[in-house]
DNA sequence: CCTAGCATAATGTCGTACCATTTGACCCTA
DNA sequence: TAGGGTCAAATGGTACGACATTATGCTAGG
């Protein structure tokens, strides 16, 4: 005599909404660059009312698989990958899940140091280009005293591009968000370390064009390694 | 819990409330466990509708910051950290980004290699106690005919906490959970392979329990590199 | 014929009022 | 004391209207 009764909705409307909108970008029945209907038009083919649909669309641009723009022909559209949006998320969480900055840094080490032979096995001519680029600009910015972390964290996510595997370049993105906040304030204390930093950085591009991953692993870990040395726990 | 929030201004006022909140979350005014007001109250507070108000709240909910409950003694909780939460969120993300699960298990071989050491270094007894009653359930799931990749994932993730460090095993266990769907498949076609995997996770904690990294990661690097094996690209 | 500027329509955003539903707390009775 | 019923607090949902923003197309003047 189990079973015989189903639950009938579950809880919310617009969780409803989200799962059909979800499940029709997993089937390919939406794809990046389409275009919802409007509002209005969801309304009716939904028979909900706007709050619901408005409540769906927030869910799904929270998530980051609609990006909605207004005015006439806008509207919800899926979007493309941001992975800034999920990074933002995982800062948020590890702040609340009481990370301290020294274990994210330690992460960043053990990370940075593991995709290094996939760098140094995968790099092309245009990534070595683009960092020496991050380089001259980094290197121009200290010369004017306007070097600043952000730089830093720019040189490391495009390291993560190198090995050519978007999860990877995702992960160490996002491993460079969480950290800038509190960085911020370590530079300051010592704003010499700045300029062996860079130094680094070039030795590193020279390692990773040589396709010499050891030496690319000692000189990341005698730099991630600093930086951890430098964050008070 | 008058006072908190302040009156708004530019721009989506939703996002503008949400930044207030997390905000305060950042800066500990909030705690987990802790009750927002009630919507209609925040609405006097904030001095908008309740419309931006219930934006705010379900893109807080959306990224895992709050809780909303109905019903008396209901209302918007900040929860303790929801990982699970944001695992669906990059799940979704990677499949948006057209990430293969190939490049996915590539990401696991590095970071699972390269958190060995420490691993090995950290894991105190009840780590290993832990380790050995996945083993011992996940055997026993096996001569039942009933064990699957959650079972492997499981222990993966606990090997995570091994570290003791709450980032590393943040992202061990977002690490698991986009490959579950196209594992499962890989696992009808090819069975028996489950029983190797498990020899495996047993060598793998005798290797942490002798504290040697080295023999670890031949075994992880063997273990998991037939995983990316078995999965077509 | 071409261009600047304005009118219009499409669309999301915000506000208000009202009713429905859920759920815990309290009280009342057997 | 146990059980159930009622009440109140809170969110969930609907309807309608007004406003803001933006693309497009039309018109008037050069």
């Amino acid at each position: 005599m189990n079973g015989f009764f189903t639950p009938v909705s579950t809880g919310r409307i617009s969780t409803d909404i989200v799962d059909q909108i979800k499940a029709a970008i997993r089937e390919g029945r939406l794809a990046p660059g389409d275009q919802l209907p409007p509002e209005r038009d969801l309304t009716r083919q939904l028979g909900v009312s706007r709050v619901s649909v408005r409540d769906a669309l927030r869910i799904l641009e929270a998530t980051g698989l609609v990006e909605v723009k207004v005015g006439a022909r806008g509207g919800a559209f899926v979007t493309a990958p941001a992975p800034h949006l999920v990074a933002e998320g995982i800062a948020d969480m590890l702040r609340l899940a009481d990370v301290t900055p020294s274990e994210v840094t330690e992460t960043r080490l053990v990370f940075e140091l593991a995709l290094l032979p996939l760098a140094c096995e995968r790099a092309d001519e245009a990534d070595l280009a683009a960092l020496e680029e991050i380089c001259d600009r980094a290197e121009a910015a200290f010369s004017a005293g306007a070097y600043d972390v952000a730089r830093s964290a720019e040189f490391h996510t495009r390291l993560g591009g190198c090995t050519h595997n978007t999860a990877v370049a995702l992960f160490a993105e996002v491993l460079q968000g969480p950290l800038l906040r509190s960085l911020q304030q370590a530079k300051r204390a010592d704003p010499a370390a700045g300029g062996t930093g860079l130094l680094e950085h070039r030795a590193l591009v020279d390692a990773i064009r040589a396709r010499d991953p050891e030496r690319a692993r000692a000189i990341m870990a005698e730099h991630v390694g600093r930086t951890a040395k430098r964050i008070a726990h």
